[in-house]
DNA sequence: GCGCCCCTCATACCC
DNA sequence: ACGGGTATGAGGGGCGCG
């Protein structure tokens, strides 16, 4: 018997110290099943030294591992390492728990180099070496189970034979179900030893939206959850923080209330896994949260930013709920249906960001290889390297183990000098993918290095420029032939688009393929210079952006010859006055000498600079506004500040001339002393980077953090924290108050003229030799209140 | 005690 | 826990001044 199953969870476990691998899936008929593995053994190498045979070594391997556990050894010699061929001794286990000990103890061996690949999970082994991908569809011979599984499927099979990548068009219809949780708390954060969760809402993607509210205690709420769970039986579960929030939350009341937490398909409880996220064995939890890097134009990235963003906020009629209010709307009879309306309201925003988000989460983790819920709080570091490990299985690359090593800084990218003020009708012209290309074309990788000390290779090399790292030229190495590989399926992947309207089904799920093929493609070469990366090369990082350096300086060169001047440039960038005819020409040029593609990409009907790098903002053909690096882009500015630098842009550009700007800026000061200016506008938000003991300075940010400490506020790394400066005298992180505990009578409005809104508009009126004294309001009129 | 200088710390951006 | 390059503001210490 046959099955077909589109993956959408692994786990393993140990019976009877025999390691036996889960696949949870839906087949080709729709039905979810479990297939168990009890074929694929646990196993890592001995990597022999050089000029060591088995023979002189297996006998002392046998030694030390005959008081141990039965272990099966294989000679492996079509293996290779960073690119050269080795011997290594394949030991083979019962139980994956065992490797990890005995392969320490064995890499003291003499002969031994070393021991690899006992470092890597042996569900990910599993996948790698099968050639089976999550969310995509594998074959496999299967028998019937002989002794029942407690499994909440509806089908248990044991498999007969390996599974097989198979390609099947579309994914089945997921069952998906997200939900949100508001807890009650008198005071401060709500603590799940002492506040219940008073509502949790959710919202399936079969059209329910439910909540459960608590009535003396959460416990009946908690208790229809499970139920509300089990009866659904969802796929996929979203939310929103809820790895970091909701589930612990969840779990600690539960206990409390001494239910177990049935809501997964093996009668076991979520639990805390390997990227730090909960795992729901059977089911893809998927927290969104992991996915809002995704979307840097979100700088605070709530649900709600993050849902307007990706305009999914369909009603925003209704007031949001501030944290501060949740127990009083409670309390409050009157009151609480606007708070269930926002739990519902929700608990439907997640669902509708699912429906944007996963299908990029599902690419994502087919194209790397991890599991569904695992990929989203994996770093990007890990998922580019299960990507590379992927790659390092197709070419006998044996994995390298994770290592510490000491950070040694390089040179990366060159940025030009600004020529500043204003310049009209600029194109921006750009290197395609540039360091990806530098890396395929030139070979650059970590097996293709060749040492300082050693010889040319018969295959010769290329020499990077500046560095002088060589690289040989054939065979192609590792890195090349994964971005060879992501390059031209991306490149298949927008043709085949290209021929598609966006309304088409197909659409959508090619978008995100390409999105997830990118993210992975622009990830290698920072993946390269990381120290963490188990093929951490700097030579490969450092001759990379050598030959970045080069490329731009060369391009630089070819611009000038034919007559272009070149207004500013960053790292794979040139600005150029819009001249087709020569801008053509250039493109030649480079791709002729260069054998790289630069494209035309922006064009600006006017762009301002000032003297710093990084920083401008243009005017786009249809008119919008493009602000790169100055405060408009910058999410630690007010939002006043912001709003008058974008006005102030817009004027200037349009205009060309600085009084409009100037009485623009007047205008503004006058309402906000008028308090016109809308409080939330005046917060300055922050994230702390840190635990609140490691900073080393008293700043703003961290003692309005500590004064939301007291409150009993709980706050961690990467949170951002919002606060208004107060007036008074003293240190500014002596007035800097949490937004949410003052007032707009209490506000500096001489700080916020003088350090938010002053500055950002004469950052771009300088140019026009306009002073921050023109900017400012005549002291006569409208002096500052006292 | 205050303003000034110079340096460090901290954050967030660009590519 | 992917890279380096860059701008900017506030803190903090040292110094001279009154």
């Amino acid at each position: 018997m046959k099955t077909r199953l589109w993956l959408l969870d692994i786990t393993d476990r140990v019976v009877d110290g025999v390691s036996e691998t889960h696949l949870w899936g839906i087949d080709d008929a729709g039905r979810r099943v479990l297939v168990i593995d009890r074929r694929f053994r646990p196993y890592f190498y001995l990597l022999l030294a050089e000029n060591v045979d088995f023979a002189s070594v297996t006998p002392d391997v046998k030694k030390k591992l005959t008081p141990l556990l039965p272990v099966t050894l294989k000679q492996e010699t079509k293996k290779q390492f960073f690119g050269r061929p080795v011997n290594a001794l394949k030991l083979v286990y019962d139980n994956a728990e065992d490797t990890v000990s005995t392969s320490r103890l064995l890499a003291k061996i003499p002969g031994i180099k070393t021991s690899l690949e006992h470092d890597v999970r042996f569900s990910s082994k599993y996948l790698i070496d099968n050639e089976v991908n999550p969310c995509g569809w594998c074959e496999v011979d299967i028998d019937e189970l002989e002794h029942a599984e407690d499994a909440q499927v509806d089908a248990v099979y044991l498999a007969a034979t390996p599974p097989k990548p198979i390609d099947l068009e579309a994914r089945p219809p997921l069952r998906i179900l997200s939900f949100s949780t508001i807890c009650y708390s008198s005071r401060g954060t709500p603590r799940p030893e002492r506040d219940p969760i008073v509502i949790l809402s959710l919202a399936t993607n079969a059209g329910d939206v439910t909540h459960f509210m608590a009535e003396d205690s959460d416990q009946a709420l908690i208790e229809a959850f499970i139920a509300y769970i089990n009866a659904f039986d969802p796929d996929v579960i979203s939310g929103y923080g809820i790895n970091t929030s909701n589930w612990p939350y969840l779990l600690k009341r539960a206990q409390l209330h001494g239910l177990a937490l049935q809501v997964d398909r093996a009668q076991s409880e979520p639990h805390r896994s390997v990227y730090g996220h909960i795992a729901v064995a059977g089911r893809a939890n998927v927290d969104l949260y992991d996915f809002a890097d995704e979307v840097p134009d979100v700088k605070v990235k709530t649900l709600a930013n993050m849902a307007r963003y990706l305009g999914v906020l369909k009603a925003e009629n209704q007031t949001p709920v501030e944290d501060l209010e949740v127990a009083a709307l409670w309390d409050d009879p009157a009151q609480r249906p606007r708070l269930l309306t926002h739990a519902d309201h929700t608990a439907q925003t997640v669902l509708a960001l699912t429906h944007v988000l996963l299908d990029f989460a599902l690419q994502l983790a087919n194209l790397v290889g991890l599991p569904l819920d695992h990929v989203g709080p994996a770093a990007v570091g890990f998922r580019t390297e299960n990507y590379l490990m992927k790659q390092a299985h197709r070419l006998h690359e044996l994995v390298p183990r994770r290592t510490r090593r000491p950070y040694v800084p390089y040179a990366g990218g060159t940025v030009l000098k600004p020529k500043p003020g204003l310049h009209e009708n600029v194109i921006v012209l750009d290197f395609t993918s540039m360091y990806p290309n530098i890396m395929l074309t030139q070979n650059v990788s970590p097996d293709t290095y060749v040492p300082k000390e050693a010889a040319d290779p018969p295959s010769g090399v290329s020499v990077a420029p500046e560095v002088k790292h060589r690289f040989r030229r054939s065979p192609p190495g590792l890195y090349t032939q994964a971005l060879a590989s992501l390059l031209t399926s991306r490149d298949a992947l927008k043709r085949t688009m290209a021929g598609l309207s966006p309304s088409h089904p197909e659409y959508r799920v090619l978008d995100a393929r390409q999105s997830a093929v990118k993210v992975i493609t622009n990830a290698v070469y920072g993946y390269a210079g990381w120290v963490g990366a188990r093929w951490y090369s700097r030579p490969v990082a450092e001759a990379t952006t050598a030959w970045g350096r080069y490329t731009i300086k060369r391009t630089i060169a070819l611009a000038r010859e034919l007559g272009l001047d070149v207004i500013y440039g960053d790292t794979d960038s040139i600005f150029v006055q819009h001249d087709e005819a020569r801008t053509d020409r250039l493109l030649q040029r480079v791709q002729d000498e260069l054998g790289l593609e630069i494209r035309a990409d922006k064009v600006y009907t006017s762009v301002l600079f000032t003297e710093a790098k990084k920083r401008y903002a243009g005017l786009l053909p249809d008119g919008r506004l493009d602000v790169v690096g100055l405060e408009v882009a910058r999410g630690d500015w007010t939002e006043a500040a912001k709003t008058v630098q974008e006005q102030v842009l817009i004027l200037l550009l349009t205009e060309k001339s600085p009084e409009k700007p100037i009485a623009f800026v007047h205008h503004y000061l006058q309402r906000l002393r008028r308090q016109e200016v809308p409080y939330r506008d005046l917060v300055i938000w922050k994230t702390l980077t840190k635990p609140l003991a490691q900073y080393k300075v008293r700043a703003p940010h961290t003692e309005a953090a500590r004064r939301l400490l007291e409150q009993g506020w709980d706050l961690t790394v990467d949170d951002k924290v919002g606060y208004v400066i107060t007036k008074g005298s003293g240190r500014l992180y002596e007035r800097a108050i949490p937004y949410q505990f003052s007032s707009y009578d209490e506000l500096d409005l001489a700080y916020y003229e003088a350090k938010q809104i002053l500055p950002s508009a004469h950052r771009v009126l300088a140019a026009f030799d306009v002073s921050e004294e023109q900017l400012r309001l005549p002291a006569s009129r409208n002096p500052l209140p006292t």
